[in-house]
DNA sequence: CGCAAAGATGCGTGAGACGTAAATTTGCGC
DNA sequence: GCGCAAATTTACGTCTCACGCATCTTTGCG
């Protein structure tokens, strides 16, 4: 994956913040160029070019297309563990998940009441159609996953090496986030996002009882 | 994926029947090979010869070496709807889906009791130490998921195209499997697979309630 | 027994991933 | 300010791949 480690405490000085300006300039030209001629038509040679940058760069910072474009995808995705942490510890766990889920999507938000930002809005439905970028999806979704699994542990005094728990709650909450986000990008005319990603979790903590 | 395509209701000619054992043969191959030397070590050549038939030949099969792992583990999984649908109409959803994975996870069993078979144990343990395979078999199981869905939607009159049900449950169950495996393949002192799967389903269909 | 279709091969090409070493830039202490 | 050591970016070269296309073989069927 990723070359440059950026260490956790990393203060921010310029070279910092600028590997993090580069790596997210090459996402988005990824997912731009991708988008515009199809992901076939586009060479990492012209992503680096668009994000001004030597082609060898762009391996430094990710190991494929795919894992650039599912790079923007990965960020925001890690947003809901790192949400999640600040909920309240009084909340119930359900509620604090479902809040930090609904919170994470409404970042981007624009002028569209509850719509998720349209950037990130391309980019999810480029990863669904192109079949060579599903797999970098999932392998997305299984990072944050796993991050949300750390946040559940700590919140629920559980552990993840050992209890099946924060694990189990984790996927379970990664699959309901996955569908409802699917359906949402399906619907014809259009629906809110925030209704069906609460509609899946109510369902999930209520047993998935059949409809 | 596969340029080859099985058609469904193909009856088992001679021409199937090899181009299933070609397929299966390359798979083994490839993890049999990976698993000695290391997958860095094996080039799709090898897996060819191995399997007795021409480079070429593997990329009419699968478009990657980790496809070719992955295989494996996909026509496995792939049983689980599969054996749901076998379910009597009359069993409980979350009965059935139980036996469905617990009955493929018996299938090649060996003398060890309830442990499920040898080969397919190596190839899991393959998939999930090298990072470059975590995406194929999550692949793997993203497409078992969804037939699991479409027999669970067609088990409770749902349609996984409208409902979120059946999206919902199959993904849940698919990430209680997930994490049973692993707990499993965790294990130090091993333990056996079943009780953990029952647990990890028995949690989901009771709306995983904190510890 | 013979033909049409399906599959297996061979060959050639365009890209990609990555090791390595040299060139540049940044962070910092003096 | 200045200069050096560490962190990054670049340039190059190499090794594999994935896959299109043309051709040779094998299989299924009349």
């Amino acid at each position: 994956m990723v070359i440059l480690v950026s260490r956790e405490g990393e203060r921010p000085g310029l070279r910092e913040r600028k590997k993090q300006e580069t790596r997210i300039a090459l996402s988005w030209a990824a997912i731009r160029l991708a988008v515009e001629r199809g992901l076939e038509n586009v060479r990492v040679e012209d992503i680096a070019a668009e994000a001004r940058v030597a082609p060898r760069t762009f391996n430094n910072y990710f190991s494929s297309k795919g894992e650039a474009i599912a790079a923007r995808h990965l960020d925001r995705a890690r947003l809901i563990a790192e949400e999640l942490r600040r909920r309240p510890a009084s909340e119930p766990l359900w509620e604090a998940i479902k809040i930090a889920v609904v919170t994470q999507l409404a970042m981007g938000e624009e002028y569209d009441a509850g719509q998720p930002d349209q950037q990130w809005q391309t980019g999810v439905r480029l990863m669904i159609s192109e079949p060579s970028l599903q797999g970098e999806m999932l392998k997305a979704n299984a990072i944050a996953e796993d991050e949300l699994a750390a946040a559940i542990a700590e919140r629920t005094g559980t552990d993840v090496a050992r209890d099946l728990y924060p694990r189990l709650v984790a996927g379970a909450a990664g699959a309901a986030i996955r569908v409802a986000m699917d359906q949402w990008l399906r619907a014809d005319p259009p629906v809110p996002v925030r209704p069906l990603i609460e509609d899946a979790l109510d369902r999930l903590a209520a047993g998935l009882p059949e409809p």
